[in-house]
DNA sequence: CAGGCTTATTAGCTAGGCTAACTATCGTGA
DNA sequence: TCACGATAGTTAGCCTAGCTAATAAGCCTG
C-alpha cells in the first residue's frame, strides 16, 4: 500500500472543494415532488428517530432551532409532519412523520437520488467501495 | 479484497446525506475575514484560471450566470476582483483576482479550512487516504 | 413563589440559488 | 449592407436556507 502520507492541511481544501461542488450538483437535481433536500433530510431523520422535539431535530440536522421551525413549518403545510403535545412538558412539542409523510418518503426513496445513483453506477466497484467508506468517515466528521 | 458489492442505489442516499451534513458543518466554520465559502471558491477559481469571463466562471462554479453576477458583485465591493474589457468583444468582460484578492487568498489559505484540517488530523492515515481518493472521485462526479 | 433556565417561535437579516426579461453587441445570410 | 437571430451580461423578482436577537410560555428550584 506504500502509505502515501496525506497531510490534513492539503486534504482539507481539496475535500471541501469536492463537497461544495457535489453538494451544488445534488441540490440542483431536485426531483422530489417539490420537497427540497433540506426538508427531505429533516423528514427522513424524523422517521428514523420515530419522534423528536424541534430542538432535538435541530440538533440532529445541525441547524439552529429557528431554522428548524421554518423547515418544519413547510413540512406541516404539506401535511407531512404531525405535531403532538408533550405528555408532561407543555413547552415542548413532539414531531413525527405523518402517514402522508411516510408515503412521500417511500414513494420518492428511489427517485430522489436518481441522478447521483446513475453517476455512481458508472464508477468502478472499487471506486464505490472507496466512497462507501468515505461516506462513513464523513458522517463521523460531521457529527464531531 | 472480497468485493463488498456496493449497490449505487444504497450508496447514493448515504453519500448525499454525508455530504449535506458535512457541507453544513464546513459552511458554519466560516472564518475567512467575512468571505463566504462560495465567494472564496469563486475567487480561487479565478486565480487558478488567471482570468475568466462571468459566463466561464459560472460554468466552472456550476451556477447560473445571474448567480455569478451577484457573487462577483460582492467580491468587487471588496476590491478583490478586477474587471477589464474584452479586447475584441465588447459584450464580454474579463474578470481576474486583483492584487488585494491575491493577498486575501494567500493570507487565509491556511486559516480557512482550519476546522476541517483539525478533524482530518484526528483520523487515521488510512482514513485520510480513503478521503483523498474519495475527493478525487467526487470532483469527477461533480464535473459529470 | 420569585427569579432564572429551557423550549419554541417570531422578526428581521444575509447569502445563495433560480427563472424571466431586458440591453447591448456580435455575426450572418438574404 | 443591414435585419435579425444568437450570445453576454445584468436586472428584477422570487425562493430556500441559514443566522442572531428578542419574545412568550412553561418549568424548576432555593
Amino acid at each position: 500500500m506504500t502509505a502515501k502520507r496525506v497531510p490534513p492541511a492539503q486534504l482539507a481544501p481539496q475535500l471541501r472543494d469536492a463537497i461544495t461542488r457535489l453538494n451544488r450538483r445534488v441540490r440542483q437535481a431536485r426531483p422530489v415532488g417539490d420537497l427540497t433536500v433540506t426538508q427531505l433530510s429533516a423528514l427522513t431523520s424524523l422517521r428514523l428517530a420515530g419522534a423528536l422535539t424541534p430542538r432535538e431535530l435541530a440538533d440532529v440536522e445541525r441547524v439552529q432551532p429557528p431554522t428548524m421551525t421554518k423547515i418544519v413549518a413547510k413540512l406541516e403545510e404539506r401535511g407531512l409532519v404531525r405535531r403532538t403535545p408533550h405528555p408532561t412538558d407543555r413547552r415542548q412539542v413532539i414531531l413525527s412523520a405523518s402517514e402522508g409523510g411516510q408515503v412521500v418518503l417511500d414513494q420518492f426513496e428511489r427517485v430522489r437520488d436518481e441522478w447521483l445513483a446513475h453517476r455512481l453506477a458508472e464508477l468502478t466497484e472499487s471506486d464505490r467501495e472507496t466512497l462507501q467508506r468515505a461516506s462513513e468517515i464523513l458522517q463521523q466528521l460531521a457529527r464531531a
